[in-house]
DNA sequence: CTGAAAGCGCTTACAG
DNA sequence: CTGAAAGCGCTTACAG
């Protein structure tokens, strides 16, 4: 049936609480025991029950995510994020809580608030500073605790990646609103551009709905209006997805005629083959629960840059007519 | 302080046993002390620590849940359903884990696994019978313990419903593919119409993806060749919502001059305003642990089809013409 | 470095 | 009907 930490105890012919040492990291465990130890967990390929771990555990803490309503909800992005979070709070044993969109009729005690992916930031952290709630979220906010992939340094990336293929004119599709992400995106993308020396680059950005929807009208509707990039960098990698089919309704091949590049990195599930400028998702839950417990021993609040990476694909290549 | 059953035990003067029973509902318990009971966790404003009991209650069981990979794991669709079937799970206190896509490396003791949204149904089926695990498929499969929604009366409805409201020229978005589900789908919606009998209606029915994008290419190439229908019926939301940026982009108005239905029930958050045959979605999530638990027990495979509804919405309206 | 033991908060045969 | 006790799987002072 279930194997627990006592049938590796007994395997490995130590007590359960020196199996739970070393489960635990701690350093008071001779070498050759923890060899022994973690060979027999591997064998059975035991992995300890986290229900447990948190009932022994505890931390006094109740942390709650409060998280947006609309379409995004169910957006992939969203939802990678969400089972990130949701498991980085099962490993270090913290309870969670998904706090409903009022949190006024909210009765429960609560140690931190993590908020995520939701409109009215403004707004919400007052509310939470109001009530002197630890507040952490994932995104930007002046004063508060905060974590962001490195959007800026991930502009760059695309921009640096493309103009090294040779491509000289460029497209981006960005998106409508406020939001400080995709802004962050495209100045990162232009600095790029920047840095390379613009009078040599044709550059045009334009803006819509970060869907995929989003993205097939703005790549038709550049194309229709008589842009030609040979390659295009999307904020999202949903609007890659629609370019992508866009560009296919056009009669226009990816990659020989246009390199079409994503963000975010979730192209393996969503679109195989298209390059991604990557975010370091595990690595975002892992900061934010981090900075909630910061937060909640009354340590100043911290901002935190992950960073991105090149995630390859077939999607790009060099610029048509070897321009490099 | 967090207060706890004993605490409760203390204050009402009976043991911690007597307490969980009363928490519990078991019926062996007095009527006074029962009220008893009652008054003091109301007093205190007692609420059971759900971690701890799950650690006392557990099943013993491991089960599996064997999910595909490709796109569609990040679609919305399965999202819902991943999320009301840990949520489940949870509440049966029933140990869940996700498999790998490569069972055949899978070491842990496992009592059953429930499949999910994948493809190489038979193959998997297979390998699963061959190794003695039982098996629950949310789909359709010979011979196994499955549980769908009722797709075929779904399209039935969806049928039902644009009668009802006077349109005799529709469209059916279907889906590429041997699937059973859109087979179902489709089938059922031309029953309804045959019911009403067919010689009033046209009918024309165009396949493709399964997505957004799918959606709005089938929906913009129907028009452009010609369709002009007053009423479509998607085979998936995701659909619909490409259906509708056609359609806006073809200056059609929705609901005046096209009705537009979906299926699923993700309307709320994907598209507001779109009526879809909705599934329910807990119960399925419901039905599939308790035909997980049967085929532990080796009770005989058993086939359930979960109920559909209307989702009210917007997007359909009494045909242009006033033909009813 | 490591074992024995108590404890996290709850449930449930087992007696009575 | 109800209490005493063992147990769910793990952690962590406390000794040694």
């Amino acid at each position: 049936m279930k194997i627990t930490i006592s049938e590796i105890a007994a395997q490995a012919q130590v007590s359960t609480g020196t199996v739970s040492r070393v489960i635990n990291g701690h350093s008071t465990v001779a070498k050759a025991t923890r060899v022994k130890v973690l060979e027999v967990m591997e064998q059975l390929g035991y992995a300890p029950d986290p229900v447990a771990r948190e009932l022994s555990m505890r931390s006094k803490y109740a942390i709650g995510m409060w998280v947006g309503y609309g379409e995004n909800r169910l957006s992939p992005y969203f939802n990678v994020v969400w089972r990130a979070l949701v498991r980085e709070m099962q490993e270090r044993a913290i309870q969670f809580i998904e706090l409903p969109a009022d949190l006024s009729t909210w009765r429960r005690p609560l140690n931190a608030v993590l908020v995520f992916n939701t409109s009215h930031v403004e707004e919400r952290m007052r509310f939470l500073a109001e009530r002197d709630l630890p507040a952490v979220l994932i995104g930007h906010f002046p004063g508060v605790s905060c974590v962001a992939p490195d959007d800026i340094g991930g502009g760059r990336l695309a921009a640096q990646t493309l103009l090294g293929l040779g491509h000289r004119r460029l497209l981006h599709l960005s998106v409508l609103g406020e939001a400080q992400w995709h802004a962050d995106r495209a100045d990162g993308f232009v600095q790029g551009l920047k840095a390379f020396g613009m009078e040599q680059i044709s550059f045009v950005q334009v803006h819509g709905e970060s869907s995929v929807l989003g993205g097939y009208r703005l790549m038709r509707d550049a194309w229709l209006a008589g842009q030609r990039p040979t390659g295009v960098f999307c904020a999202t990698d949903e609007m890659a997805v629609g370019a992508y089919g866009a560009l296919q309704d056009l009669g226009v091949r990816v990659p020989e005629a246009m390199s079409v590049m994503g963000f975010d990195g979730l192209a393996a599930e969503l679109q195989p083959g298209l390059a991604s400028v990557a975010q370091d998702i595990p690595q975002i839950a892992h900061e934010s629960v981090s900075l909630v417990l910061e937060a909640i021993d009354k340590k100043p609040p911290r901002q935190v840059l992950v960073p991105v990476y090149l995630h390859e694909g077939g999607s790009i290549a060099l610029a048509p007519g070897g321009e490099h």
